[in-house]
DNA sequence: CACAAAAGAAACGCTTGCGTAACGATCGGC
DNA sequence: GCCGATCGTTACGCAAGCGTTTCTTTTGTG
């Protein structure tokens, strides 16, 4: 079930959501670390740093420092994996779920509110 | 005309368009200043530094600093107001306006290309 | 004309993210 | 059991953004 969006639409969404956005969280996630969010989230685990890695098109360390960040923001959690102790599985966290949870609210209520 | 969107349409939309613009773009920029630029380009002017920093609810040196970089890169440019030269008017530029038309392409193909 | 107010920029020290390169731990094949 | 390969992290020097404070220019008002 596809979204069909004129410009106008496309780019007033991201317009207020991304005000939005700056007005609300004093988390200030950066695009990288949105995106790995998302990823985390969105798509069925398990989740890799060098999957991650492979996903965005990034290094490694730009996947560890955000884990690092994203990790003492309580939104992700790391785990070693026991099968294979040389990976690290990312999982999922309450407050993760809840934080994109509420993101999803302002993106639907921004969307609902545009008037062009 | 409002969009009317689920929670999976809202989060899948930003994800993927996330996704890609963190793959593609390497201006790289930051959420603030991405809502400035959209503030810049979606909003009737004239805009100055002052009325950019209530909007966004942050520090004037942030708008300064965003102004800086995003004119380094030709997304924007800047024009002292002659008829208060205390003022400086920001103004669009044809490079920006190709910019935002692009990623609003982005947001409608990967809206259109939404399978949930 | 003096002087306070206003707008934007510059200065300061700090924090955080970056890319590259090196590192320790662990695995699998021989 | 060794040894190259793989995985994630750490180290390093650098660039960029942050908040606060200070400065410069310009305005308008007494």
């Amino acid at each position: 079930m596809p979204v069909e969006l004129t410009p106008s639409q496309a780019l007033g969404l991201w317009h207020s959501v991304t005000l939005d956005q700056v007005r609300v969280d004093s988390r200030d996630l950066t695009l990288r670390q949105m995106a790995i969010l998302l990823q985390i989230y969105l798509v069925p685990p398990p989740h890799t740093v060098r999957g991650l890695a492979a996903t965005l098109g990034v290094t490694k360390p730009v996947i560890t420092r955000a884990l690092d960040t994203m990790g003492a923001l309580g939104l992700v959690d790391r785990v070693r994996d026991e099968r294979d102790r040389r990976n690290v599985v990312i999982k999922r966290t309450v407050e993760g779920a809840l934080y994109l949870e509420k993101f999803g609210d302002l993106i639907i209520n921004q969307g609902r509110n545009l008037h062009l």
